[in-house]
DNA sequence: GCCGTTTTCGGCCCGACTGTTTTCAGTCG
């Protein structure tokens, strides 16, 4: 059983964790962070790669390729082997208690036997943490309380409730703001909120104070609250500074530490501030990111590619691929109608459309199979297509009739085929038996990416965020597989499920597999989220020839012949 | 552990805030 990027990439991650524990020289735990993170985006089989190969990827070089071929052979590596024995595998979870990092996990352990959260609690609880020099009555009480709540604020947000949180925040502050973080490049979850605001500190911690949960830290640079049981900073700018701070607020780290690095290399500091030049002890600052940029000597990195994959090399050449963006979208390729579990008319839709300035849209009602109510049979189908013809005799976005056909635990589809060739397109979805085993789950989809009816694999994970897990497919088949047939995947808009990944709609991309954007609307304003799905196709490098629903209406149904 | 038209050794982004401190270490982003 060969390894995926993904386990490849966890045993490194937990070998910089060991060693974070250990006191290790924490240049060498971000190496092994790093490198972790590399196998992980890596796009196709890091087990295809000789060690050679290996040692040619930034970060990685002789001694953690040697060790990367060791953990895809077996699974784990020496190292990581001594590191378990010589470490108490329960003190990794400690690592994220907030205020807790790796010099306070370390003397718990060693000068308190703290081995676990459990044992964490009763030391705190019998005030034995106290007695450690440097620590106090606070400090214990704050770590007792995080080690009480561990677990609960570990997973991270979806984009709407990140959304709702800002949003509540910017109405709070009193003047401009600005998302910045992992929110605004972007991502299909939010660890927490980062704004940026020009807005006075002292009259705006003030206002924070009546909104958030709590305060966590409260400055005149920098305040962090807890807003409806969430973290969120506000870094506090002034109009002159603002593209520095928010270079800096929006990140990732693992990019603003190699930008800092290709300043220091031409001479220069950045921080969120400004630029100094070393030489003169002159400050530059900057209004806009752009600036920024431009100083460094590179074209603007959109903040959805801004991960230290590949894209800053790209921007110091002064070409950085062209991303699809929201006006190049013509339609949306997946909403439901009331004729199945939708809220909207027909014609409701056809309007939609129109105020979106949408060419078409797809309509894709459940067909009749096992889970879903009111899902169509091929009859109603049939009734369904008439009306829609009727629908568009005077719309000015057209509909086009298509279903969401459930791809059954064998792999057949819950229609005949018959029902499937009359319509306009068809997506293809897993909304049963979601545990299987990767090898049944990935054959059965196959079969389905390999019917001539289907066009498209609706949400190919299936993964519900914060409340249902990926299946166990193996993307790197499903690729191949949609690639050898045409058969598009689905980029899932829905902020519930951002399904693909962005490391698979890369990896797509380069080998020629189309992309459609769905929004899977139920309801009104389902609609607009269309936005989170063109951001991630833009983080999986997607221009807009990626793209299905970028086409035109006659080259969308040409591609289906 | 990685890396090199400054270096094969000695660096590795840089700054804000807190708690427990009399000047700073640790954590965080």
């Amino acid at each position: 059983m060969e390894m995926t990027n993904r386990q490849v990439a966890r045993v490194l991650e937990e070998i910089g964790q060991l060693l974070e524990v250990q006191g290790e020289n924490r240049f060498k735990v971000r190496a092994y962070m790093a490198a972790a993170d590399r196998i992980g985006h890596l796009t196709g089989p890091v087990g295809d790669l000789t060690e050679e190969e290996l040692e040619a990827i930034p970060g990685i070089g002789r001694a953690l390729a040697g060790k990367i071929h060791q953990i895809v052979q077996t699974g784990t590596c020496t190292e990581r082997e001594r590191l378990i024995d010589a470490t108490p595998p329960g003190l990794i979870p400690l690592l994220d208690l907030p205020g807790v990092g790796p010099k306070t996990v370390r003397r718990l352990w060693t000068e308190l036997g703290v081995e676990d959260t459990d044992s964490l609690i009763a030391a705190a609880r019998n005030r034995r943490v106290r007695a450690l020099k440097g620590f106090g009555a606070k400090k214990e009480s704050d770590i007792l309380r995080a080690a009480e709540t561990a677990g609960k604020m570990t997973e991270r947000m979806d984009v709407s409730g990140a959304k709702r949180r800002a949003a509540v925040l910017m109405a709070a502050i009193p003047g401009e703001a600005w998302v910045a973080g992992s929110l605004r490049r972007g991502r299909s979850t939010i660890g927490d909120i980062d704004i940026v605001t020009t807005a006075p500190p002292g009259e705006t911690n003030r206002a924070l104070r009546r909104i958030a949960d709590s305060m966590i830290d409260e400055g005149e640079r920098k305040t962090s609250v807890r807003i409806e049981g969430r973290r969120a900073d506000i870094r506090y700018a002034d109009t002159a500074e603002l593209g520095t701070m928010l270079l800096y607020l929006t990140g990732s780290k693992a990019f603003n530490i190699r930008l800092r690095g290709i300043a220091a290399e031409q001479g220069m500091r950045l921080n969120e501030y400004g630029l100094l030049m070393r030489e003169s002890g002159e400050v530059r600052t900057f209004p806009t990111e752009e600036g920024v940029f431009g100083a460094l000597g590179m074209v603007p990195v959109p903040p959805e590619l801004r991960e230290d994959r590949g894209e800053v090399e790209y921007a110091l050449e002064g070409r950085l691929p062209d991303l699809v963006d929201a006006g190049a979208i013509r339609g949306d390729l997946h909403v439901h109608s009331e004729w199945s579990d939708g809220t909207l008319s027909l014609p409701d839709i056809a309007d939609e459309g129109e105020k979106k300035g949408y060419e078409y849209i797809l309509i894709t009602d459940h067909a009749a199979g096992i889970g879903v109510t009111h899902g169509l049979d091929a009859a109603r189908l049939e009734r369904q297509r008439h009306e829609i013809e009727r629908v568009n005799r005077n719309a000015a976005c057209t509909l086009l009739a298509g279903i969401e056909v459930d791809i059954l635990a064998d792999g057949h589809l819950s229609l005949p085929d018959t029902a499937l060739k009359a319509c306009d397109l068809v997506v293809a979805s897993v909304h049963t038996a979601f545990g299987q085993d990767a090898d049944t789950m990935t054959r059965r989809m196959i079969v389905a990416i390999e019917n001539e009816h289907v066009d498209i694999i609706g949400h190919p994970t299936a993964r519900l965020i914060g409340r249902r897990p990926p299946t166990a497919v193996d993307m790197d088949r499903i690729i191949d597989a949609a690639a050898a047939t045409g058969t598009a995947l689905e980029i899932n808009a829905s902020p519930a499920r951002l399904d693909l990944d962005d490391i698979y709609i890369r990896q797509a991309k380069e080998q020629g597999v189309n992309l459609s954007i769905g929004t899977d609307a139920h309801r009104r304003s389902d609609l607009e989220a269309m936005r989170y799905g063109v951001a991630l196709a833009r983080r999986g490098w997607c221009g807009p020839s990626d793209i299905l629903n970028t086409r035109p209406l006659s080259a969308l149904l040409r591609a289906d012949e």
